[in-house]
DNA sequence: CCAAAAAAATACCAATTGGTAATTTATTCC
DNA sequence: GGAATAAATTACCAATTGGTATTTTTTTGG
C-alpha cells in the first residue's frame, strides 16, 4: 500500500538483531559494520530508520525492556505473597540470563555498566528503562508492608536496594560464565536476607 | 647506571596510570591515544614496555590486583569471626569502589563482565587475578566452619557464591551512581542472610 | 672525543571507525 | 507509459584505530 519501493527488511526484526549484537559484544565492541553484517541492512538503512549509533543503542535498548525485561515483572504480579513473588522474580531473571539462544547477562545491566561512565546519556536512558522494573519491585513491598507480609519497621527502600543488588549479581555472573543451578542456589541463598516477621 | 638514556618517565608510575584510564573507560572504549596523552609516554615506549594493548591491559589488572584489589582482603585475617570478617571485608569493598580520586566501580568487575564474551583470553587472566581473593573467602568460611561459626550442614560453596554475588552488585552499583551510605546499607541487609548457627 | 647503547620523538602505516552523498532499483498513482 | 516516491545499493568521506620503522636525543664506557 504505500508509495515506494517495498521494504526488504522488517523494521522490529532488524532492531531484534541490532539489540542481540549489543547484547552480546557491548556498545563500543560493536562497529556499525557489525550492525550491517548481522542485519543484513545496509548502513544508510540502519541511519535512515534508527539515527546515528546512539539512538540505535537507545532502540535496541527499548526493544529489549519490551521484549525481555518485562518478562520477569509479570511473576512480581502472579504471585501474592511477596516474599515467594520477589523469589519467583528473581529466579526469573536467572533463567533470562542463562536463556539458550540469547548471550548470557542482562543488557541493561551491561549498558549501565559499560556506559555509566563514559556516555552518561546514554546510560541515564538505559537506566530509565531500568526503573519501571525497580518501581514495581517497590510497590509489591510496599504492599506487602501494609498487609503485613514484612515487619512494621521494615525500610523498603533499604529493601528494594537489596532485591536491586542481586538481579545485578545474577546478571553480572551470568554474563561472566557461572551456569544457571549455581545461578539459583544463588537466589535461594540471597532469600535467606528476607525480614522475617516475628519481629 | 644503565648504558643510554635515561628513563623520563618511571615504568610503575605510567601504569598506575594506565590502570586508572582503562577503569574509568574501560576496554575498548580506551585507544592507545588515551594513554598517550593520560600518561606522556609516547606510543612506542608503551609498547616497548608492555606489548600490545592486550598485554598493557592485563599488566593493568595485575598492578590494580596489588595495589588495590587486596586491601579488601585483609580485612578477612584482620578480624577472627567470619560473619563480621565478611561484613568488614564488603564494607571495605564498598568503599574501595567508592574511593574519591578513583574512578568508581572496581576494575576486575568491569573488565571481566566487559570482556567475558568477546576478548576471552583478557577475561581469562583477569578472572584468574580475582581467583586469588575468591580463595582467601573460601578458606576463612572453611575455616569457621570447622570452628564451628557455622552450620555444620552449611554448604561452603553456596555462601562463598554468595558472598562472590554480594561484591559483584557493589561493585556494579558503585559504578552506575549508586551512593557509598546505601552500598553500606546494602551490605548491612546482605549480611541478614548470614546462615544463623541456632540450627 | 668517539662509539655503543638505550630511550624519546617523529612520522608513518594499512585498516577500521561513524557517518553521507549520489545513484540505482522497485513500487504506486495518474 | 510516465512522474513521483521510497527504499536499496554503491561509493565515498575525514578521523581514528592499533601498531611500527626511522630518526633523534641523551647518556655511559673507553
Amino acid at each position: 500500500m504505500p508509495r515506494g519501493r517495498p521494504r526488504k527488511h522488517d523494521r522490529d526484526e532488524t532492531l531484534d538483531t541490532v539489540m542481540q549484537v549489543f547484547w552480546e559484544r557491548g556498545y563500543h565492541a560493536t562497529s556499525m559494520n557489525d550492525l550491517v553484517e548481522a542485519t543484513g541492512v545496509a548502513k544508510p538503512g540502519l541511519y535512515a530508520d534508527f539515527g546515528d549509533k546512539d539512538h540505535l543503542f537507545v532502540a535496541a535498548a527499548e526493544h529489549y525492556a519490551e521484549a525481555h525485561g518485562g518478562k520477569a515483572v509479570l511473576a512480581l504480579e502472579a504471585e501474592p505473597e511477596a516474599r515467594t513473588a520477589i523469589e519467583c522474580y528473581l529466579m526469573e531473571i536467572a533463567d533470562l540470563a542463562k536463556a539458550r539462544g540469547r548471550p548470557p547477562g542482562c543488557f541493561m545491566v551491561n549498558s549501565v555498566s559499560e556506559c555509566a561512565v563514559l556516555d552518561k546519556t546514554v546510560a541515564r536512558r538505559v537506566r530509565a528503562l531500568r526503573a519501571e522494573g525497580e518501581k514495581r519491585v517497590r510497590a509489591k513491598l510496599e504492599l506487602a508492608k501494609r498487609e503485613g507480609q514484612l515487619p512494621p519497621d521494615q525500610d523498603i527502600d533499604d529493601l528494594a536496594t537489596f532485591i536491586y543488588g542481586q538481579t545485578v549479581a545474577i546478571a553480572n555472573m551470568a554474563r561472566t560464565g557461572t551456569d544457571r543451578p549455581t545461578l539459583k542456589r544463588f537466589v535461594k541463598s540471597a532469600m535467606a536476607a528476607w525480614p522475617n516477621e516475628h519481629a
